[in-house]
DNA sequence: TTCGTCAATATCGTTTGACGATTTTATCGG
DNA sequence: CCGATAAAATCGTCAAACGATATTGACGAA
C-alpha cells in the first residue's frame, strides 16, 4: 500500500503556513458550487494533481466554508467520479491507470458519437452553425496559446456547445459524469507536442462535420478522434501510471 | 448489529401520526449509504413515487439520522440524477417526461450494447456462464412472481451482472448514473401486462447471446430489446406523464 | 365571490461546536 | 534497524442555532 508516486506538487501546495485561498468565481451562487467549482478549476489549473490527497481542515480554510458544506460538495464530487472517498482517510483526486483510461475511452466513445450525430441533425440554423464555430475558433486559439487551462476549458466548452445543440438532456448529464476532465488533465502533464497536437486537431474535422449536417460523417470523426488518443496512449510509458499496489 | 444504537431517537423526536420509519438494510455501513439505499428501494417498492417531495425533517426523524448526513446523502443521489435538488425548495424524487424518457433510451442503449458486447466477449468460463445463467433464471422467475420490487431488483442485478462479467470499471460507474431505475420505476405503474411481458422477454435473447459468447449477437439482443421498449413507450398515453404546468 | 397584499409559518442553506471511531505519525525499547 | 505503544491528526456523525427564501393562510378591496 504504498503511497501512489504524486511527489509532484504543484506550484503552490504549501499548506501549512501559507494557507493561501483557492481562487473561485466571485458569482458562486452556494457554498457547496463553490467548492466544486474551485476543485474542478484546480485541476485544471494543476493546482490539484490526480491522486491528491484533500484535507477537510485544508480545504474548509482556504474555500473560506464550513465543514459540513464542503462535506456536502465532496460527496457530489464523488458521485461524479472527480475525488475517490476513503473512509476514515479522506478525499483523494481521481487517479487513472492506463487500464482504467482505456476503459473510460471505451466508455466514452458511444456517447461522444451520439453527442456528434446528434449535434450534426440539429445543426439547422445559422445561429447553431455560428456557436460551434465559435466553439472551434475558441479551442484552435486556445490550443495554439500553449495555455493548459485554458485548452482544457476550451475542450470542454465546445464538448458542451455539442452536446447542447444536440439537444439531448440525459447526455447532457452523463457524459460529464465520466472522467474525462480527470484522463484529459493526467495525459496533458505528459504527452508529446506532437501528441497534444493530434489530439487538438481531431476536434475539427468534428466541427466541419457538425456544421455540415453530416451526422455520419462526425460520427466517423469522433471515432477517428478516439482512435488517435488510443494511439497516444499507446505510444505512452508505462511509468506515467499510478503503481496501483 | 448497532440497530439499538441508531435508534437512540430522543423523545423530542417524537413520531407524528402516520410517520413510519423506512426498512433499511441492516448491514448497512455508513449513515448516509443507508439514505441511499432507503430511497433507491423506496423508489422500487413504490413507497417513494416520481415527483414526490422529500422533506428533510421527515427523513431524517424516519431514517434515524442527522441532517447532514442526510443532505450530504440527498447531494449524492442528486448527482446520480435520482432526486433533483431545487435551492430553499428542497429534493424531489426525479420525474421524467415523454421526451426525458426516449432522451434516456437514447443514451443508454450505447451503454448497455457496449456491456452485452464485453460481456460475451468476456464469457468464456463456466463460473461466468453459471453466472449470467443465475441472474436471468432470478429475473424470469421475479418477472412471473408480479412483485414489482422484486422485478426491478433483480432486472438490476442482472445489469450488473452482466456489466461485472465486462469488466469496464467506468462503463459500471456510468450506466447507474443513468436514471434508469428512474424511468423504469415510472413505466412499471402504467405498462399493461402484455407490454410488461414484452419487456422481461427481450432479456432472454441477451443472456442467451452472452452465454454463447456471441458479442455481435448479444449487441443486436440488446438493440431489439430497446426498440420493444420504444415501442411500449409510444403506445403508452400521454396523460401519464407529468403534466409540467 | 375572486383577487391581490402582507404577515406567519415551514423549510432550506450554512455555520459552529462537540464527541467517538479510525487512521496516521511519532516515540521508545529491543 | 525493527516492532510495539502512545500521541496526534483526521474522519463520521450528531446537535443546536441563525438568516434567507419559499409556501401558506388571513385579510381587505374590487
Amino acid at each position: 500500500m504504498t503511497k501512489a508516486a504524486v511527489k509532484l506538487t504543484p506550484a503552490s501546495a504549501a499548506q501549512k503556513p501559507g494557507d493561501k485561498p483557492l481562487p473561485v468565481a466571485a458569482d458562486s451562487e452556494s457554498a457547496t458550487d463553490k467548492v466544486a467549482e474551485a476543485i474542478t478549476q484546480g485541476i485544471r489549473t494543476g493546482i490539484f494533481v490526480p491522486g491528491q490527497h484533500l484535507l477537510e481542515p485544508d480545504l474548509t480554510r482556504r474555500l473560506g466554508i464550513s465543514r459540513g458544506s464542503l462535506r456536502e460538495s465532496l460527496k457530489h464530487l464523488a458521485a461524479a467520479g472527480i475525488v475517490t472517498l476513503n473512509r476514515y482517510r479522506g478525499a483523494y483526486i481521481g487517479l487513472l491507470d492506463r487500464t482504467a483510461s482505456l476503459q473510460l475511452l471505451d466508455t466514452l466513445e458511444p456517447l461522444a458519437r451520439l453527442a456528434a450525430r446528434l449535434a450534426a441533425e440539429n445543426c439547422t440554423t445559422p445561429a447553431a452553425r455560428a456557436q460551434i464555430e465559435q466553439a472551434i475558433a475558441d479551442l484552435d486559439r486556445a490550443a495554439r496559446s500553449g495555455n493548459r487551462a485554458h485548452y482544457l476549458e476550451s475542450r470542454r466548452r465546445f464538448y458542451d456547445a455539442m452536446i447542447d445543440l444536440g439537444g439531448n438532456r440525459e447526455l447532457a448529464r452523463v457524459i460529464p459524469l465520466s472522467r474525462t476532465d480527470l484522463f484529459r488533465a493526467q495525459i496533458e502533464t505528459v504527452q508529446s507536442d506532437t501528441q497534444r497536437k493530434r489530439h487538438a486537431s481531431g476536434y475539427g474535422p468534428i466541427a466541419k462535420a457538425i456544421i455540415a449536417g453530416d451526422a455520419k460523417k462526425a460520427d466517423l470523426a469522433v471515432k477517428k478522434h478516439f482512435d488517435g488518443t488510443r494511439k497516444t496512449m499507446a505510444e505512452l510509458p508505462e511509468n506515467i501510471f499510478p503503481s496501483m499496489t
